[in-house]
DNA sequence: ATATAATGTGACTGGTCAGTCATATGACTG
DNA sequence: CAGTCATATGACTGACCAGTCACATTATAT
C-alpha cells in the first residue's frame, strides 16, 4: 500500500527504487536494513521515501507484496501437470515451479523467505493470511489425495503437510550448497532433477501407500 | 571466551547476567539486541559488560557456547539406546531427545536456532565447524546404516543428510504450534509420541531399503 | 505567462546504539 | 594503617537511525 505519488511514477524510477530496496530488505534483518542507506545508494531524497510510503513497515509490507506477486506470476507462468496428475506429479511440479522461481527471482525469494520465517513484532494480518493460505494449501491437497487412495490411510495429514513444507523450504538452501551458486542452465542439469526426483521417491515411499 | 573478570565473579551474579543476557539475544536478532537494556534490565553498569567481555560478538558467541553446552549436556544425559541399535532407533531416540533438551532449555534452544539460522556478517569458525560436524554426523551415521544395509542402497547420502535435518529442524516449531506452549509432562503426551513415531515411520518407508 | 498542484529535497529532531574512560569502591596484603 | 589490585560505575563520544518539515523544483492547467 504505497501511497499514489509511488504508483503515479513513471515505471523507470520505481523500479530504480525497487532495485535498491529490495536488496536491502532481503539482505538485512527488517530492524536493521536501513531507509537511510537505500535513499544513499538510490541517489534520492530521504523525505521522498516518505512521500512514497506511509513509514518503513508500510514500504517493508509492499517490498513482500512486491515479491509474492512476481514469484507467483512465475510459477503460474509455468506449464502444471494435467489436473487429474496424481499427488506426487503435482509435488513434484511444485517444487521444481518454486525452485526454479526463486532461481529466477533470488532477491525476491530470499525477501520472501526472511518475511515468512522471522515473526516480525507486527504480526499483521497479511503474512498470517499467507501463512494460512500455504498451510490450507498443502493440507486439501494432501486431503484429497488421501481419498483418493493415493496415500498411506492412517497418515496425519498436518504431519504430512509440515512435512512436506519442511521439505520445500530446505530444498533451495541445500541445492544452493551443493550445487554451488545459480547461473542460467542450472534448474535444467541432470543433477538437479536427478535431487527432485530423489525427494519425490523418498516421498513416494513415506507417504504413499 | 569472556575475560578472567567474568569467570571470577561468584556464580550467583554469574547467573543472573546469564539470566537477563540469554533472552535478550534469544528473542531479537543480533544486531536488534541491545547491550544497553541488557544492563538496565541486570541492573549493572554498562562499563560492566566491558569488563567481563571484548565486545558485543564476544558477549554473543560466549552465549551460544553457554547453550550448545547445556543442550548437549541434556541430551547426553537421557539414556541412549544399545549402540547396535538400528538406523531408525537411533534416530528416533535423536530426536526425542533434541526435542525433549529444547522443551528443558527453550531459550537456551531459541538463541542457538536463531544463531545457526542466520548467517551473521561474522561468519566465525566456531559456527562453521559446528554446522560442519553437525553435518559429518549425519552423514556418518546415514553412510553406515547405509552399509549395513538398512538403508536403500541408490540413496544419496546428502539428500538423505539434508531431509533428516530439515525434519528435525521444523519438528519443535511443529509440535509447539499443535500442541501449544510446552508444559512439564508435554514430552511425556502420547500425541507428541504419536507424531514421533509417525514420523520415524515416513522416514523408515522413504528412506528404508 | 501565471497559477496551482504534485513531487523532490536535505538539514534537523529526538532517540538508541556500542564502546570508552576517568573515577570510585571495595577487598586483600603487609 | 597505607598501599595495591580487581572490580564497578555512568557520563560521554561519535555514529546511525526513522521520521519531519519548511522550502525548492518541476509539471500541468488555464
Amino acid at each position: 500500500m504505497p501511497k499514489p505519488t509511488f504508483l503515479n511514477l513513471p515505471r523507470e524510477k520505481q523500479n530504480a527504487f525497487l532495485e535498491v530496496a529490495l536488496p536491502e530488505f532481503a539482505d538485512n534483518d527488517y530492524n536493521s536494513a536501513s531507509v537511510s542507506r537505500i535513499v544513499e545508494r538510490a541517489g534520492i531524497a530521504k523525505g521522498s521515501v516518505y512521500q512514497y510510503f506511509e513509514d518503513k513497515q508500510d514500504l517493508f509490507m509492499y517490498l513482500v507484496e512486491v515479491s509474492n506477486q512476481s514469484m507467483l506470476e512465475f510459477v503460474k507462468q509455468t506449464p502444471p501437470p494435467a489436473p487429474s496428475a496424481d499427488f506426487f506429479t503435482m509435488l513434484r511440479w511444485q517444487m521444481s515451479a518454486t525452485i526454479q522461481a526463486s532461481l529466477k527471482h533470488p532477491v525476491h525469494a530470499k525477501l520472501l523467505r526472511r518475511a515468512y520465517s522471522a515473526p516480525l513484532p507486527f504480526q499483521d494480518a497479511i503474512f498470517e493470511n499467507a501463512r494460512r493460505i500455504r498451510e490450507e494449501h498443502f493440507q486439501a491437497m494432501i486431503q484429497q489425495a488421501q481419498a483418493s487412495g493415493q496415500l498411506a490411510p492412517g497418515l496425519d495429514v498436518q504431519v504430512a503437510s509440515f512435512m512436506v513444507q519442511g521439505m520445500l523450504n530446505e530444498l533451495g538452501p541445500f541445492l544452493q550448497s551443493r550445487f554451488g551458486e545459480q547461473t542460467d542452465d542450472w534448474a535444467q542439469r541432470p543433477e538437479v532433477h536427478a535431487v527432485f526426483d530423489q525427494v519425490i521417491t523418498i516421498l513416494k515411499n513415506g507417504l504413499g501407500k
